[in-house]
DNA sequence: TGAATATTTGAACAACTATTCAAGTATATT
DNA sequence: AATATACTTGAATAGTTGTTCAAATATTCA
């Protein structure tokens, strides 16, 4: 019998079929969200942030970050493993800049909008 | 003893006052984090990405994301916990939709700039 | 009321992740 | 060559997370 939902219900219908059609691959799928996994973490996040404004050592970084020289080295290798960061050495000293700028700008975008909520 | 490095290193030391002097608040940082930790998930960012397509019952969205509806539904109270989609009840069936525009530009700008990528 | 459909929920389990600590490598300095 | 500094790495551990399964709730319809 005809109720009231059947309209939207439809709706839902070739919307479900218009966002099959229309679904990331797997690959696609894969990389994105590898993407905001790496941006997920607090220490790799402020990491990145940090590196937007310029190029630093270690040392340096976790200055700016906090924790240990280690934890900061494990998170610089998932970074830099995944493409986002790159290092160069300078003598003792290894030096950490951007490397996928697509990243800082997903970044700075998430930053902007959650300075707009009003919450 | 002045060597090579010293004038990169002073660099360093300079970036690193900057990020120190704009480095996220606790809570801002939290916040950017936890949003880029709901769409590390390959179900959750189907999710996101299928709802941008248009409103959806869990029916539908599990027919579209894959998986069981216990596992999508799990899902979905993650996302509506933290104010990323909305969920409103139309008789048997929950209408879920997009609750943070913000979060779907992310997520756009993200699938986006994949897509850039030349690898 | 009772059966059917749609969705949610809690508990348990396996897989993953971040940190720590100790030991390792690489470079510079003496 | 020996020491110091800068950084990396591997293993262990504790905490987190996603999925599954079974049971519960909500709504509709007969």
């Amino acid at each position: 019998m005809a109720n009231i939902d059947c309209e939207r219900l439809a709706e839902h219908s070739a919307t479900a079929k218009r966002a099959k059609e229309g679904i990331l691959s797997g690959t696609d799928l894969a990389r994105v969200c590898r993407i905001f996994q790496l941006l997920s973490d607090p220490g790799r996040l402020n990491i990145v942030y940090a590196l937007m404004k310029g190029e630093m050592c270690v040392h340096h970084l976790t200055e700016v970050c906090g924790g240990t020289v280690s934890a900061v080295s494990h998170q610089l290798r998932l970074l830099r493993e995944n493409g986002i960061i790159k290092a160069k050495r300078i003598g003792q000293h290894m030096e950490y800049s951007i490397a996928d700028e697509h990243v800082c700008e997903i970044v700075a975008l998430a930053v902007k909008h959650l300075e707009c909520e009003v919450d």
